[in-house]
DNA sequence: AGCATAACCAAGCAAGCGCTAGTGTAAACA
DNA sequence: TGTTTACACTAGCGCTTGCTTGGTTATGCT
């Protein structure tokens, strides 16, 4: 039960439901209706519906943790690469995996007890890996303060980009993190 | 109607409930019981469950609004200073009035039309005020970048702390101004 | 042919939801 | 003294919710 192609293509229209209309008001009717089946049915592919948004955000984190390994291989090694890499990420995670990213950032209080601890693991590996980056940062001495609260600071200011930033708009994600970065290393320049 | 004390109690109260409860999943029932009333009697003091909501958001918005203005009166008048005042009162806000912003934070899409445009307004003064001292701490040759950008991205990060600020822990809310405001200003150092 | 499995459906239960209508009461005001 | 005002109550209506139950259909394996 725990992985087939229906359970994902559901999982998928799950997110936007979860966007649209938040996770509380989205009703497995609607996600039933969206999706051609009755409500009843849903219940095959998930216990219940705690299970559907644990899956929405598991994969979104998944995701994210993958893209950012990924980024961080295929840079240069030195320290301010690797910072642009893991934000501009960052960035492209938010874009292509929106509605999982949305639902994970503000949805994560409606989880339950296990399924938080579950995905709290994924989200901390996420966060080690800033940590890390910043962390020659600051040992290169590229950047200047401490080690977690610049992650902190950054990473918010990245997850708060998905109120207000228009990919339509003129700006890419490329140019978004360099900004960003540019923003917090003074020697840069 | 519209205000009284009988009112603003209950908009505290509800606020501390949406927080832990969200707000689709705060009763109207729960509330009239945490007031020692009956949930009729709530209907009374509001037109309906989204009154309660707005309120709630427009007390928080307002008192921030009002306390960065405070804070711009009594700083020094040089961009730094001001910038650091703006982060100050931020997260001093953040503070005090925690519940009703995290509830503007998390339960902003759960506003109607309406009161989302009446709200709007308000918040768009708050972010207007951020404009003005970045763009001074620019115009001063203080930071560098982009006017709505910066501001964009210093928001963010302060909105962040909510997640992971421990109020009882080493850090003052002064002491992580200064620390923002250090990382974005090269020159400062 | 016989069987297993995945996917679905129809029908509905028990509980809970926001909100309304109509009434009572005590203090404040004219 | 009579009237208004603020606040609360009782009792429920009409509807929706997540989820269950018991059974059906399509597909593919042995």
């Amino acid at each position: 039960m725990n992985d087939s192609p229906r359970r994902r293509e559901l999982t998928r229209l799950a997110a936007q439901l979860f966007v649209q209309e938040g996770f509380d008001r989205t009703t497995v009717r609607m996600l039933a209706q969206e999706m051609g089946i009755k409500s009843g049915s849903l219940f095959h592919h998930f216990r219940d519906k705690q299970e559907i948004l644990c899956a929405v955000i598991e994969e979104g984190t998944q995701n994210a943790l993958a893209i950012a390994r990924e980024a961080l291989e295929a840079s240069e090694p030195n320290p301010e690469a690797r910072l642009h890499a893991m934000a501009r990420a960052h960035l492209e995670t938010l874009l292509t995996d929106r509605n999982a990213h949305v639902v994970a950032l503000y949805e994560w209080r409606r989880l339950d007890a296990e399924s938080r601890a579950h995905l709290s693991h994924l989200r901390d590996a996420y966060e080690a890996l800033w940590q890390e980056v910043v962390g020659d940062a600051l040992d290169a001495g590229l950047i200047h303060g401490d080690k977690f609260l610049v992650s902190r600071f950054v990473l918010g200011a990245l997850n708060w980009t998905v109120r207000w930033y228009d990919p339509d708009g003129s700006r890419t994600p490329e140019e978004l993190a360099r900004e960003l970065i540019a923003m917090i290393t003074p020697s840069s320049r």
